[in-house]
DNA sequence: AATGAATGAGTATTCATTCAT
DNA sequence: AATGAATGAATACTCATTCAT
């Protein structure tokens, strides 16, 4: 049996990375100090990684791998039950729900989705505000803050609110609500959590659920009948 | 008369920079590189700036102090018209309007600070994309970016909602939402401008039109009497 | 064994810089000529070296070094073996011979400490070059070349020559005339040395002894019954 | 009537380099510096100075003139007034006196050269010690130092000591013996002057005639019957 | 797996000096 | 006499990366 309290050199390296990248930037980082703060030489670190931007895509890319997938996971699990036991089906790409009944249970579950969401962006705020830091500069990484709007845009919430009614297609002024307004907003609270709980002196579970009822409010705003981008999305586009 | 289209060094240094920090961020910019942006030596960069980091101070703070002058100018004009007219009042520190006419006049005026502010972000989304990438980094500029929190809490927008029934604060959640769901918003909007578009393919107006009907359901849903984070605001704290 | 013919890198380096300082001062040796001098990169100067200064303060704190170690351990063997032998006694601080034959040994071995410390300076005469420069810069440097008074003051020599006959103190005058006739005089013969052989045409023992006979003088003078200084030191302060 | 106290800038320029100069030599002295000390901007500098070097050359020139005009002014005064006066008459290169009487007034006069020496010195200390400082440099002020030993080796206070009785000749042993303990500490009291007053706390009047007193030990120990140095300078070579 | 030594190609910054006015 | 702007040529120092062991 390992001594698992000892980690092995790489993934020493590893965090080390993300606590410096996340603290400042890639860039500003020195493959010495990685080295340092992981206890190890500078030359391992080249045992290892081909190059200090290949620990940087190793991170990102792990990081969209374990979101992707714990989307994925996630919503398998509730599509799959709610098919498996007929509550609800696909039909030409959308989704189709038994009964009332089954709609609230699956809000409910879409609500848990956001919460694991949330949590996950929490645990790897680190890598997340490295994401956000290097999306913002011109490299590959850029694209990579977008790739997230995809798990917006993929997710079946908002498709099936609009059950029964018509077609729904995602209007141009829901993708960048939904961009602006909420990917952002649960990317930015990750990136900022800590510097905002400095200034603001409020508990991980404060800041936790002061951040959910405000998620609420956005997307209970989002759903509601005055909602102008929803009427738009659902009757607009043929 | 001066030929404008010749700008002195200094400015072209000012420009060069902004462009190049904006793409790259000012520790992957080389002064070398803003010197040839610049069409100047790169002793010349010296000659005006003490270091590159010196630049970067500049550009910040010159937004952060046109952005408050912004904000100044903007509310201190409304206010004093209205105030002067005797439409308005303050009363311990809270506003108090005439009537109803008042206050839909100063909502309007409100909209219209909050369309001249994303006016304004848009034009200096090169040196907010900085703000934001600097921001993110451990150095000084890292509170920079909350300092904007302040131009949402002293915003007037929200104590006039309160106007005739009970005292109003500023809650945690109310703060936390403010942040995350408005100045974040509206500074990656202007810091992500170039690379949404490129994307989405809207014109400049449409994603400018597109953001501003987002931010007004946004604010509707909480001004909106079943606002969980209003109702908490003014009722709570004594 | 290993080839000591061709000395590691290190050692190469502090050699350049031995003789590149003493011939142009810190100040004016480019990092590059070091290199070039050591055959050796810039770099490695860096990987060994945190700076060109600390090149400096090394070379200068070694020769203090030995400088210090060699008159103790000259001293300590002196001392030992003729308190041991009987021939001398430490009493209240001061020494006390057991006959005149004692005395006179001391004196010899006080010549032969001389001389010695004369052949330290002439070997390392490049680095007390480099002392002297220092010294004359208001630097961290300046205050070595006073360090050197303490060799003197120190000194045993002028402590016995007083035996018997009363106690004995440094007077400032005895210091000054210590500080600018003997230890001025010897840091500079070493420090001109290749100078003022170029321009005397003399051989290096030439040189050397023609230097031994002129602090004879001096300290004969100064031993001398009719010497201002040394009745002033015996007698005046109680 | 010029206003005296407001130096003309050319003045203000060379004080300021006098200044930063002896305090960490001209290689470590930025133009700019010497024109914020002097309160000129740089380029008045190169106005009055074809290069920084040039204001070092010019300091030490000055200095060196002045140092040989004092001397030449000081011996001729005396020669001149005791030859046409008939006290003392030259010979074949040498001096012979009227009478004892005539020697003891010249050995008086030769000790008022000797203290305006010194006063020439300290006044000028910061002059010498930057001279000094350059002297340890391989560059053409190297050889400004040894300049000074003919000024001992031109006086005439020493070849007048021999009157009488045989030839006199400059040996070799009384060269070095003049350079490294009369020019030497002579040239040292005055660099370190400062220095040296800081650690032992004397006076300025103190410190000078301590000075004084070492002198005059060295120099008797010199002239006198047992003088080593003297007996052979004076029967050795023929 | 691990490392001490070594390096090429930068990189920010400096600085003496010039020049147009 | 005086200067603000401008610059070429360094210059110290850095750093990601390699390599022999």
């Amino acid at each position: 049996m390992k001594d698992t309290s000892k980690l092995d050199a790489k993934e020493r390296i590893i965090n080390a990375s993300i606590k410096l990248f996340s603290q400042k930037g890639c860039d500003a980082t020195r493959v010495n100090e990685i080295a340092d703060e992981a206890g190890v030489t500078k030359a391992l670190i080249y045992y290892y990684f081909k190059s200090k931007e290949e620990i940087l895509d190793h991170l990102v890319q792990s990081l969209l791998d374990s979101a992707a997938s714990i989307a994925m996971d996630f919503l398998r699990e509730i599509f799959m039950q709610m098919i498996k036991e007929g509550q609800m089906k696909m039909e030409e790409g959308r989704l189709r729900f038994a009964n009332q009944e089954a709609v609230e249970y699956f809000l409910q579950s879409a609500h848990k989705y956001i919460e694991q969401l949330l949590d996950f962006a929490l645990e790897n705020r680190a890598i997340i505000r490295i994401l956000t830091l290097e999306s913002l500069k011109g490299d590959k990484h850029q694209s990579k803050l977008f790739q997230m709007l995809k798990l917006g845009e993929d997710a079946p919430i908002l498709k099936t609110i609009s059950q029964g009614e018509g077609e729904f297609y995602y209007t141009d002024d829901l993708k960048l609500f939904l961009f602006f307004f909420s990917i952002i907003p649960l990317v930015s609270f990750a990136a900022y959590f800590d510097d905002y709980q400095e200034i603001s002196s409020l508990s991980d579970s404060e800041m936790r659920s002061s951040f959910v009822r405000s998620v609420q409010i956005v997307l209970n705003s989002l759903i509601s009948e005055s909602s102008y981008l929803m009427h738009n999305a659902i009757k607009t586009r043929p």
